[in-house]
Parts: structure tokens; sequence; C-alpha cells
RNA sequence: GGCCCUAUCGUCUAGUGGUUCAGGACGUCUGCUUCUCAGGCAGGAAACACCGGUUCAAAUCCGGUUGGGGCCGCCA
């Protein structure tokens, strides 16, 4: 049956939309509901569109519409018409659209298919209160529905508060979701609805229906929560006159409790997420896989691969929960492929940021070629102020890459290379149950073949060849451990009990700053 | 409480009546590589919620139970 939907759809004839709230942030629920339309429309070779519905005046914040925008923007979804790029279907703002709405709310009230309603909401809310204690559905007794227009004309003109309901009728309401099957509603449960605080003031479920008919929306998908709006939006459809849309419900982004995921899980914005170092590669690829999958065992698919093989048809039913683990795995599978040169892009504002490292600006040429990204050379390091170059960095980096899950981690992993001076405890030398004579002798030992290599020499292979078959021969027991002396030049070197090879850090380092080091850890015994 | 959605390893999922004592991924555990961590490689543990029915045959179809979730705003 669902195959039988999609042999209607004709390339070029499908639009999707995202319709976001400009009243927070934009969250991964969001994102991910943004990403299905837009795999879905690309998919059928159609448009994608971008509403901001900021019909609630009070909550609607334009930094809010800046920080969905940009989050988009980094993700990779881009739209065909919306805020910034204009279509034929008119602004894409819905509190610019109060004309278009205005006409539809007259032409209801005109054919008495909404009404004028005066209950003050304090009315309204002891009503719900007692509707919901005596087992009841909350839903709107009715008072306005029948007032003669003698009376609602007399109200009007005094001025008295009102709003303007959609006289809702007593019927069943069904639809075919496209992932679910058909879902049926009884109408008569809901009550009549309010659709708009005044003719200037549409509410969420009108200004939707309107938009979604006027720029010609061909399948609304969304998240499960909206459910429930489905058929309401159905009626205001039929009493308008309006074509329908296919619609699509998307099972929930859970929380580890299993419930929708929402700021109480500590949910993360989409740009704390970059902030934090994640890559929009492995979000994109993570959040498809949240309730969709290929059917097959493939998991690695980049933007281009989802269009190609997103379908409806294997989207899942039920919620499915936010696993930071696989996001975390998922991130530092695409940190592993990015080439170095990008990936150390990527890294320098972490370093930067947390003031390990300062750009040299003069260094920088200037003008910068044209359409070249202007990437700074040279570094200035804090602490010492010494010059560091790109290069540097980028071995720096190099050798951390396997290591790192978020790019964040790039500062705790490697500020050791920035730093004039470690601070770590003396036990950290220790390897097994080396006494601290034993470790000084390591030292002794790592000076004295160390100061015999030459500078022109100095790189991790020699180095390697030079100390490997000496650390075998440090092993009291015999045994060719060579912890007795590599552990204690990793620590000298590092101050940490985790890090990358001895002999890349060492080549980094370069000589003079390795012996200085190693002449420092001596100092601790 | 009412209406609605939903149910395979801890998590994301494959599976559309038989070739499945259920496959993959993350996580977890073991081993190898090794000075550590990471990575890589090899291997292990780990699931069809329950009860009925249909059928020669059910994770797969039907009914019920139970569990989980969503919605019940002059928010979207």
């Amino acid at each position: 049956m669902l195959a039988e939907e999609f042999k209607f759809i004709k390339p070029g004839e499908v639009r999707t939309r995202m319709a976001p709230s400009p009243t927070g942030l934009l969250h991964i629920g969001g994102a991910r509901a943004a990403l299905f339309n837009y795999l879905f429309a690309k998919k059928n070779e159609g448009s994608f569109v971008l509403r901001i519905e900021d019909t609630d005046l009070e909550r609607s914040l334009p930094e809010f519409e800046k920080n969905i925008l940009e989050s988009f923007k980094w993700l990779g979804i881009e739209w065909d018409e919306g805020p910034d790029i204009e279509g034929k279907y008119g602004p894409y703002r819905q509190s610019q659209r109060t004309d278009i709405y205005k006409k539809y709310i007259e032409k209801l009230i005109a054919e008495d298919k909404a009404y004028y309603c005066f209950c003050s909401q304090q009315e309204l809310e002891a009503q719900r209160q007692y509707q919901m204690s005596q087992g009841l559905a909350p839903r709107y007794s009715g008072k306005c529905a029948n007032l003669d227009k003698e009376t609602v004309k007399k109200y009007l003109a005094e001025g008295k508060a009102t709003i303007i309901r959609f006289r809702v009728p007593a019927k069943k309401v069904s639809f075919d979701d496209l992932i679910r099957g058909k879902l049926e509603f009884d109408a008569g449960l809901m009550g009549d609805i309010i659709i708009a605080k005044d003719l200037k003031s549409p509410l969420y479920n009108f200004a939707a229906v309107v938009d979604d008919f006027e720029m010609k929306i061909s399948h609304v998908i969304r998240g499960e929560e909206h459910i429930p709006n489905t058929p309401k939006q159905i009626l205001m459809q039929e009493a308008l006159g309006f074509s329908k849309p296919s619609y699509a419900h998307l099972p929930l982004i859970l929380g580890p409790d299993k419930t929708k995921l929402s700021k109480r899980h500590g949910a993360t914005s989409v740009l704390e997420f970059k902030k934090q170092g994640y890559l929009p590669e492995a979000i994109i690829n993570f959040m498809a896989f949240l309730g969709w999958n290929p059917g097959d065992e493939r998991e690695i698919y980049s933007m281009s691969s989802l269009v190609k093989e997103f379908s409806l048809e294997k989207v899942q039913k039920s919620g499915a929960v936010f696993n930071i683990k696989k996001l975390d795995f998922l991130n530092g599978f695409y940190i592993r492929q990015k080439s170095i040169e990008k990936l150390t892009e990527l890294c320098l504002p972490y370093l930067i940021e947390e003031g390990l490292i300062s750009p040299f600006f003069k260094e920088v040429q200037y003008p910068p070629a044209y359409g070249a990204k202007e990437i700074i050379q040279k570094y200035k390091i804090s602490e010492t102020g010494e010059e560091i170059y790109l290069e540097t960095i980028q071995k720096i980096v190099s050798i951390y890459q396997e290591r790192l899950k978020k790019l964040s981690e790039i500062v705790e992993l490697t500020d050791f290379f920035f730093k004039e001076k470690l601070v770590y405890n003396k036990d950290l030398l220790k390897w097994k149950e080396m006494s601290d004579k034993e470790i000084k002798n390591s030292l002794d030992r790592l000076k004295k073949l160390l100061s015999k290599i030459k500078i022109e020499n100095w790189n991790k292979e020699n180095l390697e060849s030079v100390l490997l078959p000496e650390a075998e021969k440090m092993d009291p027991a015999a045994q060719k451990d060579r912890g007795y002396l590599l552990w204690p030049l990793r620590v000298a070197l590092t101050g940490k009990q985790a890090s990358a090879s001895p002999f890349e850090i060492a080549e980094i380092l370069a000589k003079e700053k390795t012996l200085k080091r190693i002449k420092e850890a001596k100092k601790l015994l």
C-alpha cells in the first residue's frame, strides 16, 4: 500500500518543508525532522522549503532564527526557498503573511465555519480542570458556538475580549500516514478549536494549514508529537476547500529514560555540538540512523549517499533513544577520515580559544589569493613566546588524529607541547616496581644516548633505532620489557600517563626541549 | 483520566510464514599488535514482552494482556 503512494509522485512535484518556530535554539529533534524532509525532497528531485513560524510574537526572537539558520547551514541542510531566499510563494515568515490568514479567517467566519468566542481564559481553564477530574476529554463546551449575530456584533463593538474558534464537525477523520498506515480519529471528541486570537493573529494549527496549501507543500513530514494535530488540520483543509498533503509522522527521539528528548536531558543545541567538536558529517550520519536504515548492513553514509538511498518506507515506527556513544564513535571515525590539513584547521580554534597559542597576524600574507581560504602559517606559543609553524602544529595533530573523538579534545591531549613547565607527580615516572634510583638511571641513560644524536638526524626513525635496542637491555628481569626506558621517557616529555609514541613526540619537541624535559624530570627525584 | 502511537540484544537496528538454536553496528568483555592511551585485527557474552489463536510451519498474520511513549494551551 505504501508503494502505491509513491507511484503518484512525479519528479519536481515533491515539496517538503521545515517550519521551525524561533522560540529557542535548534535542537537535535528539529534537525532530524529537517534532515528527513530535505532527504525526501532531494531524493524525489523536489524542493525543500524553510518557513519561519513566528506567530507567537511574544516568544519569537531574531537571534533564535539566526541560530536555526546557522545550524542548518553548518549541517549542510540547504533549503530551496526560505526566509532569505525568495520563492514563488510569498514571504516565508508567518509574521509577514497576516493578510493571507486574515482572508481565510474571514471566509470561515462568513461561512459560519468559524465563530467569535468570548469565554475568558479563567473560565476555560476551570472547565478544563473539571473535565479532567471527571475523567473526560477536555474540550470546549460550545458556549459561544451559537451566539446570535446581534450579540456578537454588540460584544465586538464593546471591545469585549475575544478569540476565533473553528467549528469542528462531529465526524470521523482518517488519513493514511506514509509511515504508520491508516490513522483514524473521532472529531466529536475534540471540541471547537481556537484558530486565531484575532483576524491578524492566527495560531499554529491554522497558519500551518494555510501555508502548507499556499506553498504547495506535497508532503508534511514531522514528529510523532504532531499526530493529534493532523485530524484538526485535515478538518480545516476540508472547510477551506484545500487539497490535502500527504503525511508522514516520524518516530520521536528519546532520552536515556525513553521520554521525548528535551532540555531536561541536557539536550544540546546543534551549534553546541559544533562547539564541543562534533563534525557535521557525524551528526548527519547519526541522525539519519535514528529511525531509518537502508535495510542492509551499511552504516556509514554521507549526505549525498543518504539522498540517493533515503525512503520513507524504511522509517521506523517506534521512538529511538539518542545514544551519544554511537555519535562519538562516528565522530571519531570521521575525524580519522580527515586530511591532516583539514583536521588541523578544525582543531586550531580550540588551541587558540584555550590560550595555548595565538596567530601571528603580521606574518599573514595579505591580501590572500583570490578565492583561497586564508590560512595563517605562523603562530606564537603563549607561555614561551616561541614561534611555531602551521606545519609543526599539523605534525602534532597528526599523531593525535586517531585518538580524537571530539575536536575539543585536542587541547587536553596536546597541551604539553605548548607548556613551558610540566606539572606531574614524580611517581608517574615509575614503570612497574622501579625505584627512584632506577628511574634516575634510565633518565641518565636517555640523556646520554640522545645527546649523541645530531640535530640533523633528530627524527622518529633514528630515535627509535638508537633507543629501542637500549630499551630492551634496561629490563632488570631480562624480559626485554622496554617500559623501563620508554615509560620514564614518555612521562618526562608529556607529564601524562597516556600519550602518543615518545619517539614522535621527541621528534616534534626537537632535541633541545627533549633534553630539557628529561633534566626537569630528574629534578623531581 | 480520555484519545492516539508503539513493542527483536543495554542502545540503534536487519528480518515482511519455512534456508535464522535470529544478522550487523555502538557499547561491553577477551586476545593479538605494544612503553601507555588510542587505533587496527581476531574472538566472546548479549534480544524476538506475555497469553491465546490461524497454519504442516510464526519474531514474522490475528486477538487480547502488559509495558513504553505522545497529545489533550489564546505554544509550536
